[in-house]
DNA sequence: TTGTATGCGTTATCAA
DNA sequence: TTGATAACGCATACAA
C-alpha cells in the first residue's frame, strides 16, 4: 500500500539500490544506459525519496526551525512569507511552532525539533536571555532574531528600535511638538524597552528641557484607548503621542477624535510598525521590513549550514520613517521650534 | 559533537538501547530501579530522542504539512495560526510550504514533504482538481481546504462563498439599493467564482428585473479602484457595490470618495473577508473566520491518521454578514424596496 | 561501472 | 524484566 521505495525501483531496473541511488542522485559514475532504465522505472512508479529517511542518512534535513511568539497577524505572515521565500530559494523546508509565552512550552517545542531540522530561527522578544539559552539545543545552529541580551555568541538579527525612536522624536520635535507623551509596550518585550528607550534619550539629547512621560500599555488597541482617556482627563499639557506600536496608536487616535481634539491640530500621534491600517488612517510611524528580516535570517542560517559564512555577530536593521498626516508639522515650526 | 544518542544513554546507565527506549517511552516492562536510573543518565546527557529516526522506525512522523497558496497577509496568519493551535494541542508539527502560482514549483513543494509528513492540508483555490490530484500522493492522507470541485473523494473543508455572498445582495436590497454592481475577483479563483455565482443568483431570486453588472477584478485594491473609476464614468445607474474581497472594495470606496461621492447616500459599497482593515472603514463585509477553518482541517485530518473518523465528505463553513456603515439602509427603505 | 554491506537513531520482535 | 537484533529507507565506502 504504501509509496514506493528505492527498492522496488532497483528490482524494476534490475539493478541495485546503490544504481539507483547513485543514478537519481546525479552522480556521474553510471553507465547511461542503466541510468535511463533506472529513471525510467522510477518515473513509472511514481517513485519519491523518503525524506525522512534521507536525512537520516545524510545526516541533512534540509528543513529549518521556526520558533515564532505570538505574533500580530500582519506581522507574524509577513515573516514567514520572506523565510518561506528564501528557504525554498535555497532548497529548504520550514517547520513552523508557535512559542506561547509559557516557557515550558517553548522548551517543548525546541525540543520536538531535534532530528528533524538542521537549524533553528528563533523570535523571542520575550523570553530572557538565560532561559532561552538553557532550551536552545547547543549542537543546533540558530539564528536569534530580536532575542534580548546576548544569547551565547548567537548570530543575531535585531531590529534598531531606538533608532527608530530617536527618529520619531526629533521628527515630532521638528514638527514643532514640544509635550510629547510615550504610551510604551509591555515591560518585558525587548523591542517595547528599546522604543522606550530611544524616546527617553533623544528627549534628553535633543529637548532636555521638555517633560519625559510615560504611559504605560501592552501592545493592544484598547492600552491606546486607555491611555488617550488618561491625556485627556490629565491637566499636563501634552500636543504630541508615540505609541510603541500601530495598534495603541490607532487606539489612542480614535479615542482622541471621538473627544473632539483634532489630529494632528491639536494633538499628533505617531505610532511604530507601519501594519496596513496606519497607511489608511495616514498615521506617522516606522516602518518594519520584518519579511526582508525573515529573509536574511534564513540566508544568514543556510549560510551557517552550508560552512559559507562565519555567522557570528549580530545585524542591526534600521527602520525607516513614514510620516503622514497626523503628526504634520504645526504652521510656522523650525526644526528648534 | 553530535547530541547524545540512545545508545549514548545506554552505555551510562548500563543497559541495552531497548531498555532505554522502553523506559523513555513509558512502557511498564522495565524495573522501576532500571527506570530511574536511565531516567537520571538521559537527564544528565541532556538527550533528546531524534524525530527523524523515531518516525523511521515508527512510520509516523506526528507532523503535518500545510500547503497554503500566496494569502493575503491576515488570511495567511490567522489560517497558519489556527493550525498551528490544534496541530500543538494533539502532538503534531507543522511542516509549511508556500505554493506558488505555478504548478511546477506546486507540485516540487508536495513532493518534499514525502517521508517527513503522514498528512497534508492544502489549500489551493486556483489549481484545477486534475492537476491536484496528479501532483497529490495518492497514499498520504489529505485534507483539502477551498478546493475547486471534488478532488478524488478527499475529505474537504469549504467556505460557503455562494452563500456569503447571496446574504449580501439580500442585505443590499433589504436596505433599498437596486443597481448592484459585483467586482469580480480572479476568474481561476474558486472563491471568486463561487461569490459571483452567488451574486448572480440571489439577484436572478430576489429582484429578477435589476440589471446584473460584473466588473472584473483580481482581489488587488487597483482593480476595485479602477472599478469605481469606471463606474463614475459609466452613465449607467448604480447605488452599490459589492466587491468579491475587502481589499476592492476599499480601493472602490477611497476612489469613489475621492470623487466626490458620499458612501453610503450616492452609494453603498460592500466587500467579502473582514479583515481588520474593514473594521476601521466601516465596511460592510462578510465575516471569514478561517483560522477555525484552519484548526477544523487539522482536526479533522488528525482524527483520520488516527482512525478515528471516515474522513469523508465536503464541510461547509457558513460565513456571517457584518452590516457596518458602508450599507446603511436608505431612509425610507424596506425590505422589499 | 556496478553490487554488497554497513550505518544513520529509533522501535519492535523475539529469546533468554 | 532484560538484551540482541532486525527492520525503517536511504546513501556510501569498499569490493569486485
Amino acid at each position: 500500500m504504501g509509496e514506493a521505495t528505492i527498492r522496488d525501483v532497483a528490482r524494476r531496473a534490475e539493478v541495485s539500490v546503490a544504481s539507483v541511488s547513485r543514478a537519481l542522485n546525479g552522480l556521474n559514475n553510471v553507465r547511461g544506459e542503466t541510468r535511463e532504465r533506472i529513471v525510467a522505472a522510477a518515473k513509472e512508479l511514481g517513485y519519491v525519496p523518503h525524506a525522512g529517511a534521507r536525512s537520516l542518512s545524510l545526516a541533512r534535513a534540509h528543513a529549518i526551525g521556526v520558533v515564532l511568539p505570538d505574533l500580530h497577524g500582519e506581522f507574524f505572515s509577513e515573516c514567514v512569507r520572506g523565510m518561506d521565500r528564501e528557504a525554498s530559494r535555497r532548497g529548504y523546508v520550514l517547520l513552523l511552532s508557535n512559542m506561547h509565552d509559557d516557557s515550558e512550552q517553548s522548551a517543548a517545542a525546541l525540543r520536538t525539533m531535534r532530528g528533524r531540522v538542521d537549524g533553528l530561527l528563533v523570535m523571542a522578544p520575550h523570553i530572557t536571555p538565560e532561559s532561552l539559552e538553557r532550551a536552545l539545543p547547543a549542537a543546533l545552529p540558530a539564528v536569534l532574531i530580536n532575542a534580548p541580551g546576548e544569547v551565547a555568541a548567537r548570530p543575531a538579527l535585531r531590529l534598531d528600535n531606538h533608532a527608530g525612536a530617536h527618529a520619531m522624536v526629533e521628527h515630532l520635535l521638528a514638527g514643532g511638538y514640544r509635550h510629547i507623551v510615550h504610551i510604551a509596550g509591555p515591560e518585558s518585550n525587548v523591542d517595547a524597552q528599546e522604543r522606550l528607550q530611544g524616546y527617553r534619550d533623544a528627549l534628553a539629547a535633543l529637548a532636555p528641557d521638555m517633560p519625559v512621560r510615560v504611559i504605560a500599555g501592552d501592545f493592544n488597541e484598547e492600552a491606546g484607548e486607555a491611555a488617550a482617556r488618561q491625556i485627556l482627563a490629565s491637566h499636563e499639557p501634552c500636543d504630541a503621542v508615540f505609541a510603541a506600536n500601530d495598534m495603541m496608536a490607532i487606539g489612542c487616535l480614535h479615542t482622541l477624535r471621538q473627544a473632539g481634539k483634532r489630529v494632528p491640530e491639536d494633538i499628533a500621534v505617531a505610532g511604530f510598525d507601519d501594519v496596513p491600517l496606519a497607511r489608511y488612517l495616514a498615521l506617522t510611524t516606522i516602518e518594519v521590513r520584518i519579511a526582508e528580516i525573515g529573509a536574511r535570517a534564513v540566508s544568514r542560517l543556510v549560510d551557517m549550514l552550508e560552512g559559507k559564512g562565519p555567522g557570528g555577530g549580530v545585524e542591526l536593521y534600521a527602520p525607516e520613517l513614514i510620516a503622514r498626516a497626523t503628526t504634520a508639522a504645526r504652521t510656522g515650526a523650525t526644526a528648534h521650534g
